[in-house]
RNA sequence: GGGCGAGUGGCGGAACGGUAUACGCGGCGGACUUAAAAUCCGCUGCCGAAAGGCUUGUGGGUUCAAGUCCCACCUCGCCCACCA
């Protein structure tokens, strides 16, 4: 027997031991279930590198963790094997991407098994053979039933480099998600998911999900609701209306243009004739431009065309111009709005570059309404000093309100000048000042402690620029000059030290020259004007509906899933046109509609496959003469959409799954990857199986896939992700040969917290290495005669919380903590040492198998993971509390009883706490119970 | 512009409102060795010779007690972004 810790001997010897003896095979039918998935990887032959482990050692820890709890459990290993890279690897080298595939396939299995994690390899699924495409035919073939495939005409993103159209969801700020090119628009036929169907329900079951609130806002952000109003504005002249969708219809009445999108369908018809040339021309100049470009265009660089005809106001019947810009988007709304600009920043900047009126009716509100408001009016003046650019503003202290600039009482029907004028000269003297500005009406609710009353007050702010520091001292007034220090601020100083909402608002108006986007009070809004925001809303939305102008509706930013793609390697979709171009469902019998061979896999457009005369001569012979299969393939994220439900029964060739199984073993107990598919691969799972449960296909109880979301963070190296092409990959394979798959594992979890992203540390594993070769010796401490120990119950009872909590840095250091305690032991308990052995097994199963084997002089029962795992017991222990003086730790004691005046008199035995007390009298004392005693004296 | 998150030693990071800096890396000193590596032992937040004092981005507040709770600010990171 080796003396000393040699990981290869060991971990080898493991290794065969479990090749014989399969352990992680799920048997299925048992009731007590844990499903534990990894997102499953793609194949891509770059290998594993010690990130990519990361995640995997977490789902083996909660794996085995399960079944030391006696969970049956669910650790299936697969590979999402359809997509680009392998096509244009085979394009590259000549070769097939079936076969580049499988020899990713198989050297990423070998990398998988080196890990020593419980993978259920029986349970295995690769998206790209015909018995799982097969599959994922069927699913699309159920959707084309239920009606939610369609095939639709329409503008889509096409990446001009990969030669292919993509979802909204893989285009990233304008450019395609896996080549970087810039996205382009193309008009084509392509088949659809009705995603957006779902959107509500997609929204609605995050409540149901424990996963990470960050993944889930970025859901809810991407499906994008908002609640508003749809109505119509009538055209001048004309029999068609122009549906605009809004989410401010109080401020209804400040509209002062319809603007549309220029690809809108009625921009054509409302250009008048005289105008068409120049139409054109803009047309060109925005089609020229790319999304990019358009979302990346200035605010001052807002272009656009004004179409010469008019609208009709709803509510005030009058006109109002008609313009097509840039700035609205077609798919979102009605692909129109009405134009606001005093109370929208891109109204804003489009009515000032193209000089139209801006009509404010919104009154900001600040402050809360309170009861017995007192009315008043008032002002605020803003001096400025041209000279110094510095704001005059009068410090009143704390207690008085702080900073603040000039402001006063306005008596009945003063003019707010003369009573602004009148202030500044009573506080400062300053006489000689030029108005440059003026706001509208404020309404501010405030307390005002030092009249003890509650006012509201309409306050208007002027903004004055003083002409000369002239200053009139007759007019100062001297029992308020004392009272604050004038101070004169810049405007980052103000933005920074005046905290009154009405008077840091009144600066940004005039100042800042900010308009006012939030909710507030009416003005000027016919019989409207005066209510708030939300009551007007209200109001003007049931008017509207009365009067069948428009209607309260929903929007969702979310679009109906595009799955054709113009790539070769992909599950063919399943669809044969007649004679006449219908689509039909492919007969079952027909499926797997199989992958042509005869096609090179160059892209060009359209898909290789529409080049196969093989695949032209299938469909005839299959359905008769005119009839021809879809060319396209599935986007390969419907094949990822349901994979964890083919791990239930990977080999059935009657169904894709079976339904009572799924019904016994979904939801997904824990669910491990990154975040990079927080709102692609997740949204389409979710939505895959919210249609399966609504058709019946699966219980309609189970409308989350995933019950638990954990989103492992990457290891970096020189601060940037791990990839082949900047070369700073960690190789798993020469850490594993000096320290051990077990040391690795380790490491992957002391790392530091599993959601965030990690340095790669090539000296940190030593110490993982070091804590296993003392381990190691510990187990000849082992005696049948040492007596159990405390240290190992705090042990148990720590770490369980922190397994809960996902905290596995910590729980690994708990260990260590524990054997440098018993390493100054003499002798450790049998008992003992096999608990601790069991715990280590989920991080370190290579070694917790040896020393469990070690562990026993006689009657060795087999493999550790078929123990169960150890609970703390709760011992009776006396209680240890700290004693503080004047807040300062002094020492530890022990009682015998807890409360406080056991406390107290244990405390005044202790020498170290004499000693502090000197005799001195205790004033007061904190005591809380199996904690702290807290003694409080004078001096 | 909007949303979310984070600021603790030389580094990765610990800390139910109760001795801040656990655990590990690195560093320093020592043992073993002809020597190095590996391994083992001791020390290691900062200032100070020591006594002692100071310390969780900054400034306020609540509390007997704040890294932790509240307010404001600064810095960094991520995501979304002309979404009406």
């Amino acid at each position: 027997m080796d003396r000393h810790y040699n990981h290869q001997k060991i971990e080898q010897k493991w290794r065969d031991v479990w090749e014989k003896n399969k352990l992680s095979t799920a048997d299925l039918s048992s009731k007590d279930k844990y499903y534990c998935l990894d997102m499953f990887p793609y194949p891509s032959g770059d290998g594993l590198h010690v990130g990519h482990w990361r995640g995997y050692v977490m789902s083996d820890f909660y794996a085995r963790y399960q079944m030391l709890l006696g969970k049956t459990v669910l650790h299936p290993m697969g590979f999402d094997a359809f997509g680009l890279p392998a096509e244009n690897a085979a394009i590259k080298h000549k070769s097939h991407p079936k076969k580049f595939t499988d020899n990713a396939i198989e050297s990423f299995t070998k990398q998988l098994n080196q890990l020593g994690a419980c993978f259920d390899w029986s349970k295995r699924v690769v998206t790209s053979d015909p018995e799982y495409y097969r599959w994922t035919q069927w699913l699309f073939l159920q959707f084309f039933k239920h009606g939610m495939a369609e095939k639709r005409k329409s503008l889509v993103n096409w990446c001009p480099n990969d030669q292919t159209v993509l979802a909204n969801e893989q285009v990233v700020n304008g450019c395609c998600d896996r080549c970087g090119a810039k996205v382009t628009k193309k008009e084509l036929s392509q088949w659809y998911l009705k995603t957006s169907e779902y959107a509500q329900e997609l929204i609605d079951g995050l409540e149901q999900v424990k996963w990470p609130e960050r993944v889930k806002s970025l859901q809810r952000n991407w499906i994008g609701k908002s609640v508003g109003v749809e109505l119509a504005f009538k055209i001048k002249d004309s029999a068609s209306e122009i549906p605009v969708f809004t989410t401010r219809i109080d401020t209804i009445f400040g509209v002062t243009a319809i603007v549309l999108a220029p690809e809108h369908q009625l921009a054509k018809e409302l250009v008048v004739p005289e105008r068409s040339d120049g139409f054109q021309e803009y047309l060109q100049t925005v089609s020229a431009k790319t999304n990019v470009d358009r979302a990346q265009a200035k605010e001052s660089e807002k272009t656009a065309y004004e179409t010469g005809s008019f609208a009709i106001h709803p509510l005030t019947n009058k006109e109002i111009p008609i313009y097509v810009a840039d700035y609205v988007l077609l798919e979102y709304g009605t692909g129109a709005v009405m134009c606001v600009p005093a109370h929208d920043e891109r109204d804003y900047q489009f009515a000032i570059t193209h000089k139209l009126p801006i009509k404010p009716v919104i009154e900001p509100e600040t402050g809360e309404v309170l009861d017995n408001e007192e009315f008043r009016e008032s002002i605020i003046a803003i001096v400025e000093d041209p000279t110094t650019g510095k704001f005059l503003t009068l410090n009143w202290g704390k207690e008085l309100g702080g900073r603040l600039f000039i402001g006063g009482g306005r008596d009945n029907n003063e003019d707010a000048e003369i009573t602004a004028r009148r202030e500044i000269a009573e506080e400062t003297g300053y006489t000689d000042l030029e108005l440059i500005g003026q706001t509208g009406t404020l309404h501010h609710h405030y307390r005002a402690y030092s009249k003890g009353v509650n006012r509201i007050i309409d306050v208007t702010g002027l903004h004055f620029r003083l002409k000369s520091k002239k200053q009139d001292p007759t007019k100062l007034e001297d029992n308020e000059i004392d009272k604050f220090k004038i101070e004169w601020l810049t405007k980052s100083e103000v933005e920074r030290l005046i905290v009154d909402e009405s008077h840091i608002l009144s600066f940004h108006f005039l100042v800042n020259k900010q308009i006012y986007t939030d909710k507030g009070r009416l003005t000027d809004s016919g019989s409207y004007s005066g209510l708030s925001s939300d009551e007007a809303s209200e109001k003007i939305t049931n008017d509207l509906e009365k009067k069948k102008l428009g209607k309260a509706v929903t929007t969702y930013r979310l679009r109906d899933w595009l799955v054709s793609r113009q790539r070769y390697w992909g599950a063919p979709i399943p669809i044969v046109y007649d004679p006449q171009g219908q689509p039909h469902p492919v007969k079952d019998e027909h499926l797997p509609l199989r992958l042509p061979e005869d096609v090179d896999f160059l892209p060009g457009g359209e898909s290789p496959i529409a080049r196969s005369a093989e695949y032209k001569e299938r469909a005839e012979t299959l359905y008769g003469k005119g009839w021809y299969f879809d060319t396209d393939t599935l986007d390969t994220f419907v094949d990822s959409s349901w994979y964890f439900l083919r791990y239930l029964s990977p080999t059935d060739e009657k169904q894709a799954f079976d339904k009572k199984t799924v019904n016994d073993w979904l939801p997904v107990d824990l669910y491990i990857g990154g975040i990079e598919h927080a709102t692609l691969h997740l949204l389409y799972a979710r939505f895959v199986t919210r249609f399966l449960a609504k058709h019946g296909y699966i219980d309609a109880k189970i409308t989350e896939p995933f019950m638990q979301l954990y989103n492992i963070g990457m290891v970096n190296l020189h601060g940037s992700k791990m990839s082949k092409s900047k070369g700073n990959v960690v190789s798993p394979d020469p850490l594993i040969e000096h320290y051990g798959t077990d040391a690795l594992r380790g490491y992957e979890l002391f790392m530091g917290p599993m959601e965030i992203d990690v340095e790669w540390n090539p000296r940190g594993i030593s110490g993982i290495h070091r804590f296993l070769i003392r381990l190691y010796k510990l187990v000849e401490k082992v005696s049948d005669s040492a007596k159990p120990s405390d240290e190992l119950n705090n042990y148990l009872a720590s770490i369980e919380p922190m397994i809960a909590e996902f905290r596995l840095n910590t729980v690994v250091a708990e260990a260590m903590k524990l054997i440098n305690n018993w390493e100054k032991f003499e002798t450790i308990s049998r008992g003992d040492f096999q608990k601790f052995i069991i715990t280590l097994s989920p991080i370190y199963p290579f070694l917790a198998e040896e020393l469990w084997e070690k562990s026993f002089s006689s009657n060795y029962p087999g493999s550790v993971f078929a123990a169960s795992w150890p609970k703390a017991t709760t011992i009776e222990r006396l209680k240890t509390i700290k004693v503080l003086i004047n807040q300062k730790f002094i020492a530890t004691v022990e009682l015998t009883a807890n409360d406080e005046e056991s406390a107290v008199s244990a405390a005044l035995q202790d020498p170290q706490v004499e000693k502090t007390l000197l005799n001195r009298p205790i004033i007061k004392r904190i005591y809380k119970p199996g904690e702290v005693l807290n003694l409080i004296v004078s001096g």
